[in-house]
RNA sequence: GGCCCCAUCGUCUAACGGUUAGGACGCCGGCUUUUCAAGCCGUUAAUCGGAGUUCGAUUCUCCGUGGGGUCACCA
């Protein structure tokens, strides 16, 4: 061996021993991407990440009959938005020639058979399915969250592996395909850990390595259930057209049976690749809390610019709003404040804000300050408090607005009681109720047309 | 039912075998405020039960109880 070769040697040794770390996310395409799922990519696309290795999408597409082409674009959609890139692709159905030369092969080393068996739907059709030879053993595997397992195969009997020759079944694709691309670890759902015991069997059928393997605790509904779609389980894609933003659903599904041990709670994607370890995944389910995925999103929505919050707004901006650009900036703050998701901003500029967009009509017996509304003199009094602030504000520079108010009102306010004067100020602005303050109010809708709203009051 | 797994506030969770059992969300209360929202501050609230091991158990062991998963010609 050369000096150079030898180097090379070592090289490759020294890469068997940190084998490169390959995850996969096998989503059937029967369903939206939903909560339970999209953690479980989550973390095997961490995991990946954070070793630096390689990320791969199977499409588990081998049931024709519940498979479609919607339900696929739907998980890359929702993986695409979330920011979860895979490596490599891989749709299981593209691989039925290579299931099929193994199957023969198993057939031909005796770890299958063909079993010629009456159909079960009752049609008395004779089929030729794949049953694959159980050695009756117990099987032991590692889990790197779970620790050790041990099952005995017995009770599984001689299991299906492929409908017929050519249309392969779960346990028989997932062992060759997870082989074909060098899976090193499967992170997948707890409700598969009984699967394992099968799939490792076929594996040391056809020769494959047994991955580490790493069932994660399921998500649990509020009814403690397994998280499924048929469970109004929300999808990733749902929660997007809610107005979620995805930073908020990434680091709240990443710590649902996830946290790094520390007081932090907000984890930028980077940062979750950063600090996840499996080690430190629960093994108790965990439910999804759609009030702290709301307390996320108000922290995301935070962040964003005013450039980005007003992307996210658009869709739900009613359009006669939309043309009046010079007010949504200024109610922008407002808004930020109050909502939890953006789908909230439709609900509240139609029905709260609206005022800003249009004079309201005043119910004149609402802008009387309750402490007054027993006196018979009550709206008498009340038309005189407003007249005086009207004089007071009419005095201020336009250029001075802004600041001025406060300063010219509050005195008089102190003077004549806060609530007899601010209450029937801030009705006459907003018709409503409740509303942001009145020196907020007029702030906002500026001096002209401020003194319009006091004076409709007055008619 | 068989097999497998799990067990700390309502929820998500932290705690070398020694802590006043900590944090977050929510709830409730207070401050601020004419009202609402936001903000700030604070309160409430948990180790499933029983035996062991130990000077000492949330932590280790066993039993019980409770919960979950899975038992397809689905994945």
């Amino acid at each position: 061996m050369s000096f150079v070769n030898e180097h090379l040697f070592w090289y490759y040794a020294s890469m068997e021993n940190t084998q490169k770390v390959v995850t996969r996310f096998a989503p059937s395409p029967t369903g939206k991407l939903h909560s339970g799922a999209y953690r479980t990519a989550i973390f095997s696309y961490l995991y990946a990440r954070k070793h630096n290795g390689t990320f791969v999408l199977r499409i588990e597409d081998t049931d024709k009959e519940r498979s479609t082409k919607e339900y696929e674009d739907n998980i890359m959609e929702s993986l695409q938005w979330m920011g979860i890139d895979h490596d490599i692709f891989v749709r299981q159905s593209e691989n039925v020639e290579r299931h099929q030369t193994i199957l023969e092969k198993m057939i031909a080393d005796g770890f299958a058979y063909i079993s010629k068996e009456e159909a079960k739907d009752g049609s008395g059709v004779i089929k030729e399915i794949v049953r694959f030879k159980n050695p009756n053993e117990d099987i032991t595997f590692h889990d790197e969250i779970k620790g050790s397992v041990t099952m005995n195969t017995t009770d599984l009997g001689d299991f299906v592996i492929a409908k017929n020759i050519r249309e392969p079944l779960f346990h028989l694709a997932v062992v060759v395909d997870d082989f074909d691309v060098g899976v090193t670890h499967v992170v997948r759902g707890e409700d598969h850990v009984s699967n394992t015991p099968r799939q490792i069997l076929i594996q040391r059928a056809i020769g494959a390595p047994t991955p580490t393997y790493a069932h994660l605790p399921l998500v649990l509904g509020s009814d403690k259930q397994k998280l499924s779609k048929r469970k109004g389980a929300l999808a990733l894609t749902e929660y997007r057209d809610l107005g979620y933003l995805p930073e908020a659903l990434l680091n709240m599904v990443a710590m649902v049976g996830w946290n790094p041990g520390t007081e932090q709670e907000l984890f930028s994607k980077d940062e979750l690749i950063q600090e996840f370890e499996l080690s430190k995944v629960q093994k108790s389910p965990a439910m999804f809390n759609p009030e702290k995925l709301d307390w996320f999103n108000r922290e995301y929505i935070k962040k964003l610019d005013s450039a980005a919050f007003w992307n996210h707004v658009a869709p739900w901006l009613p359009s006669e709003m939309s043309a009046n650009q010079d007010m949504l900036i200024k109610i922008e703050h407002l808004l930020r404040d109050r909502i939890e998701k953006f789908s909230d901003a439709k609900e509240l500029l139609e029905n709260e804000f609206d005022y800003f967009f249009k004079a309201p009509t005043i119910d004149t017996k609402m802008i009387v300050w309750k402490t007054l509304k027993e006196d018979p003199e009550g709206l008498t009094k009340t038309k005189d408090y407003l007249k005086h602030v009207h004089e007071l504000l009419e005095s201020i520079v336009e250029t001075e607005w802004y600041s001025e108010t406060r300063v010219v009102v509050m005195p008089y306010a102190e003077q004549e009681g806060k609530g007899n004067v601010l209450w029937p100020l801030r009705v006459s602005l907003s018709g409503k109720e409740k509303s942001p303050d009145p020196f907020e109010l007029m702030g906002i809708l500026g001096k002209q047309e401020t003194l319009a709203r006091i004076a409709a009051v007055l008619d």
